[in-house]
DNA sequence: CGATACTGCAAACGGCGTTCGCAGAAAGGA
DNA sequence: TCCTTTCTGCGAACGCCGTTTGCAGTATCG
């Protein structure tokens, strides 16, 4: 039945019994590329420049991983570390899992990488575990169906990361922003200018409120969402 | 003040006006990238590949596209050409949302690939440009700031590729589905097994109600989220 | 009818993830 | 004790990738 057990790097022993000790761990490798990553993208992230870091040759790190994308399943189970989870909890489910958002968001700011390596969620790591059983604990005492407190887990992950990117979508204007996006607003300005689209040129033209910052934001969101999916009454 | 125009692929004319008629077109470019993506992932969409599909040489591509990005670029604004903006709207802005949701969740659905490619937003089309318009027209009467209005497409449209994610990832069970989820389910069993995640062991012990398919689940979310986000109380 | 501005495309470049093979070191069994 | 086993580090290479260069050919302009 077990085709061929031990896939998953969690579930492999960090090293052998026999041989000699490893010279490196996976903590270290995963730090090495967090901090490439932190300094110039996922994109930096090569075995070559991964292994550069550590002083090594890029053969020698597939003795710890396997493969590029475990490598980064360990940067993302490190950087999901740096969420509290011990913090006391302050009774009432809304006020912990905005909590939990509030951190989640603050990782991605920290590490903006994560965006566009499957974030929270996707490949599920040690700390991530931890963090769902977090979650689920903070909804114990609501009472709907588990299936349902899951989905509401997972939406509020994707809400943080789609939040997360917006915010750092935006935070970089006025600075030297990346081209891509002066591409796009070269693009929407030429189709406002063409006149055949009224209500998005009215929807840009309208400045954000100046005193509403992004925090604020973020938690209406966040409130907003997770009210409207945790409900009791059943409609329609 | 303009440093290098037409650096976005839609603002570049499809051909010039002096040489000989291209060979190929943006279209059939973007078809064939299309047709590689569905059927082998958006790995297999290579310079090389979609060249070959075509019968020329890899630098023959660059005529067209100046980069494999914007390859994919065109690919993105093909399906999401997919979505019928000429439908009459039935008069309530949350139907005629609803409405454009699912014809989105179609869409990933049939292209999977979009989920690892930005998706509906992230690099704004022709097509991504008249979607938003036809959903801002729809919340023409919803009397909110235009940047709510916006605020709520994108989380709308967030949440419709975080559905379709999950919709796919569960959709593949029983038949020859990838091994990193066979990874991740071996490593879920053992955590369970360990018994340090109650909360988690419990959720994941619940099977989904089977009277209740993902279609309803998918409008559920989408409905409470979007009143949620969009009702007009003026909470704390 | 040049001059011009485009087109198609073979060939090559540098960089990537990954594999192979072998020398050397630590633990287990006799 | 010593040999076998099983691990370790890692130089060198393989195949594939995105992209650039250079040039021959062709349609349009003045």
């Amino acid at each position: 039945m077990a085709e061929d057990p031990d896939r998953s790097i969690w579930l492999r022993p960090e090293r052998g019994a026999r041989g000699p000790a490893p010279e490196y761990s996976r903590i270290r490798i995963a730090a090495a590329g967090v901090a490439l990553a932190d300094a110039d993208g996922l994109g930096a992230v090569t075995m070559r420049a991964v292994a550069d870091a550590l002083g090594t040759g890029p053969a020698s790190l597939y003795r710890y991983v396997a493969t590029r994308d475990e490598l980064i399943e360990l940067m993302i189970n490190e950087v999901n570390g740096e969420i509290d989870l011990a913090a006391p909890g302050a009774g009432h489910w809304l006020q912990d899992l905005l909590t939990l958002a509030r951190q989640g968001r603050d990782i991605y700011l920290r590490h903006p990488w994560l965006l566009d390596a499957g974030g929270l969620d996707d490949p599920i790591g040690p700390n991530a575990v931890d963090y769902l059983e977090h979650a689920l604990a903070a909804l114990a005492g609501v009472d709907t169906d588990p299936r349902t407190k899951l989905e509401a887990i997972g939406v509020l992950n994707g809400l943080v990361a789609l939040l997360a990117r917006a915010e750092i979508a935006q935070g970089t204007t006025g600075r030297t922003l990346p081209q891509w996006q002066r591409d796009q607003a070269a693009y929407l300005s030429e189709v406002v200018k063409a006149g055949r689209h009224p209500h998005l040129a009215a929807a840009l033209a309208a400045r954000p409120p100046e005193d509403d910052p992004a925090e604020s934001l973020f938690d209406r969101v966040i409130t907003r969402v997770l009210t409207g999916l945790l409900r009791q009454d059943t409609p329609s």
